[in-house]
DNA sequence: CAGCTGACAGAATTCAATATCTGTCAGCTG
DNA sequence: CAGCTGACAGATATTGAATTCTGTCAGCTG
């Protein structure tokens, strides 16, 4: 009866806890539920997941590092650093409001996943500041921004300061009418406070 | 019985409410409660709200309209608008801030008020970005910002980037080691953001 | 013998019975 | 008679007994 013969990996024991989630929420999601899933007992999974709690954080992994394996290409690109920075940005609060959007029970799933797993998000959270100070770096090195000290820093602050439109809290606000102005807003204030002082005139 | 003998008016009621909040938090905070705090029937608390909700709705007002009008001070004053905004940001901040680590319960317990009320945290809002937009329309008429079109929007560009560090929901951040350095790195890149072009130089 | 199974103990959740609370109102009280 | 009381009905919350789940492990299977 298994839906597949193909032996048991890690792999399919995460695209199979995925698609429990999607279907029985987070509060009903059992590792029972996955097993059944693979056609396999319950034992099996425990066998690659020491605990639940470590199969839901690897899950939780795999769609942060999605998120941020998307965004990387921004950083790589030889373009204006500006116009990088606000295409990354823009990315970010677009991938998340269309998750949101599209999907907002398996959005919420996920939010309940990252809330439960601080670590893996801080992770993640470090992993997308790393990806914006190497844009803001590349600007400093161009000219095009003027970075108050550490690139570091300031890629922080624009992370935090763009919070609204990427935080998983304020996912309500992202349907309300204004939101793109009030995005458009932050960014540009943003945007001058970054260019360097020559304005580039 | 009745701790006082003046007659019973919306304020005492307000007043009990929020000791009996302070005392059993919100989840068993009940009006029969509020109603012996006063020594009085929990009928005569209904003679001055129609419902709990209506009570507890007016609490909330009372605690978000005692923060704005802290804040007041800082929009009508004769000094360099910067600096005037720099201090309503860090009043903010410090505000919470306070309120949050020196009586955790607290405000959990008002957290969870605000979460009820969304009605009246957006009217708080609402006066917050009107006092940060007068200080801005200052600002650009002074020729210290320049101030993208409307200084509504900028103001609320403002708010909204600053909201980690004022928004209820990051409150556990707020003792972390650092965010004074992120909060001073976030405004610092808004008010560079702000400045008018010719830097005041 | 590497990997899987399924029975098991203790932890966590559900569910229904019970208790408490909200909001109303007829009547009391000063 | 303005304002308060307290009994009441329906709604909500609490409790603890019964179910379900997690995590382990001795033994089965290919």
């Amino acid at each position: 009866m298994s839906p597949t013969t193909e032996t048991l990996t890690a792999e399919r024991i995460l695209e199979a806890t995925e698609e429990v989630l999607r279907r029985h929420g987070p509060a009903k999601a059992t590792v029972v539920d996955v097993a059944r899933a693979l056609g396999v007992s319950h034992g099996s999974v425990y066998r690659h997941f020491r605990t639940k709690a470590a199969l839901r954080e690897a899950v939780t992994q795999r769609w942060l590092d999605r998120t941020a394996a998307a965004l990387a290409g921004f950083v790589t690109e030889e373009r204006d650093p500006e116009a990088r920075l606000r295409d990354w940005l823009r990315g970010l609060f677009d991938a998340k409001r269309h998750k949101a959007c599209d999907d907002p029970e398996l959005f919420a799933t996920f939010s309940v996943l990252t809330g439960e797993n601080s670590g893996v998000v801080d992770q993640h959270i470090a992993e997308l500041t790393a990806q914006l100070a190497e844009i803001v770096r590349d600007g400093v090195a161009r000219g095009a921004f003027t970075a108050g000290s550490d690139p570091a820093v300031t890629a922080r602050a624009i992370f935090q300061a763009t919070g609204r439109f990427h935080d998983p809290a304020y996912a309500g606000e992202w349907r309300r009418p204004g939101v793109e102005e009030e995005f458009a807003a932050v960014v540009d204030l943003l945007m001058r406070g970054l260019r360097a002082a020559d304005g580039g005139a």
